[in-house]
DNA sequence: CGGTTTTGACCTGCGC
DNA sequence: GCGCAGGTCAAAACCG
């Protein structure tokens, strides 16, 4: 478990689709990526979270924890002349489960698989009514502990239930322990 | 029984 | 136009 810093997040988190629960604190969250309009991405804190735009999750570099945005991949992403653009969020997580308890609820609705990923990826909407945020999950193929979590919207009404079990979220954020 | 998951089919955009 | 890849739909299965 030393093996990884911990990075705790909070107030930064505010434009973030999703509520970081105390529990998911606990998680080893290591980068958060978004669709803000900073060219070059920010700095949300004094640790090293890197906010970048983000389009489409090319790679991730476990050296120097961060993932790298295509930026053609961002340009596509602005197509319909920039408008009916959400904003899409990702984060990357070392979990041994895919699904982390971000207070919302959600219904898979799709699971594919995508090249060069040995994992499938899996579709995720808000069940909230007239909520349309969308999520994807992938757990990577180079790096079996990292699960990428990609938001995409806002959401448009509060969170629908709280993490209440501590210890059953700690099982699931199973350490990385790396070799 | 209602909500969720599974999974094959279908749709769409893009590159060649 | 065709094939590929990603995203979504929807019916059936599953589960509490």
């Amino acid at each position: 478990m030393e093996n990884h810093a911990t990075l705790f997040l909070g107030s930064c988190m505010t434009p973030f689709p999703f509520t970081l629960s105390p529990n998911m604190e606990n998680s080893h969250l290591m980068n958060i990526l978004s669709d803000k309009d900073e060219p070059n991405g920010v700095l949300l804190g004094s640790n090293q979270e890197i906010c970048f735009p983000i389009a489409q999750v090319k790679e991730v570099s476990q050296n120097k924890k961060f993932i790298q945005i295509d930026q053609n991949e961002v340009k596509k992403s602005g197509k319909k002349n920039g408008q009916n653009r959400k904003p899409r969020f990702a984060f990357q997580t070392r979990s041994r489960v895919d699904i982390l308890d971000d207070g919302y609820r959600w219904r898979k609705y799709g699971q594919k698989v995508v090249k060069n990923n040995k994992f499938p990826r899996s579709y995720y909407r808000c069940t909230y009514e007239e909520c349309n945020v969308k999520k994807q999950v992938q757990r990577q193929s180079k790096d079996e502990g990292v699960v990428v979590t990609t938001y995409e919207g806002l959401h448009t009404h509060p969170v629908q239930k709280l993490s209440d079990n501590f210890e059953e979220i700690l099982n699931q954020m199973q350490t990385y322990l790396p070799n």
